[in-house]
DNA sequence: AAAACGGTTGAACAACTATTCAACTAAGGA
DNA sequence: TCCTTAGTTGAATAGTTGTTCAACCGTTTT
């Protein structure tokens, strides 16, 4: 998908504001940004994955029992911490038959943090 | 689908740490503020949607001229800001046959700004 | 009144995604 | 060594979602 590209031929209607357009298309970020940041967003669009987060949050947990207070199979727990994982927003340690999880960073934290109260408001 | 609920029957295995499982239990936000947490971040969890609050983010936009900002469709443009109105994310004014967008309040500017901080970490 | 234009909407389709299931690996206990 | 258990993984399936297309509404212009 082309984002923001000038002379963009699948736009049927004329330019109205031609200045506020091309004022506007200076500001945007680049397309990547964009991706990068609603692939971000994407990650946290998930309940699991979310329940996840506030799971690990603290104290890591072995996905045995992150499974077991989720209500979830093991398999499923298993399938987001890799989603998690690929996006950097946990780390685990391994420890005999067992796999801690817990949070990469307090960014992510901040962000939640952030939204909780927004949704709130 | 259920989250974190007491013996749940969906888990496979044993609870290796009752105790941790029981603490992080009491800790864990209301089922229903995970749902409404999720279904904020999915909101953003898209490349579209983040462009067009980029766009719409100071001087209001019409429909139209965000659809030549962005080489879409005035179509699928409305589908998206209809998602962002929903989601008391954007407000508007009706100017004639126009109709502007904005952002509808700071909140979501800062959320964004945290986390273009993140994946540039 | 009629035509033109900005914007909205519902249905349909394609692409994506979360969970399940089964098979598998690795580590520990008997 | 064999069995059990924790965890991972790939394929399949069911559910979700973004865009397109066509029709429509409201306002302005002629």
């Amino acid at each position: 998908m082309k984002i923001y590209e000038k002379n963009a031929p699948s736009c049927e209607c004329e330019e109205l504001h031609e200045e506020v357009i091309n004022k506007k298309r200076e500001e945007m970020p680049a397309e990547n940004t964009l991706y990068d940041l609603s692939d971000f967003f994407k990650i946290l669009g998930d309940s699991t994955r979310v329940s996840i987060l506030f799971a690990i949050d603290g104290e890591p947990m072995c996905v045995c029992d992150i499974a077991n207070l989720l209500g979830m199979t093991k398999s499923a727990v298993s399938h987001q911490l890799k989603v998690l994982r690929q996006s950097d927003l946990v780390t685990y340690r391994k420890s005999g038959k067992n796999v801690y999880y817990t949070l990469a960073d307090d960014h992510v934290r901040d962000i939640i943090e952030k939204a909780l109260e927004h949704i709130k408001e």
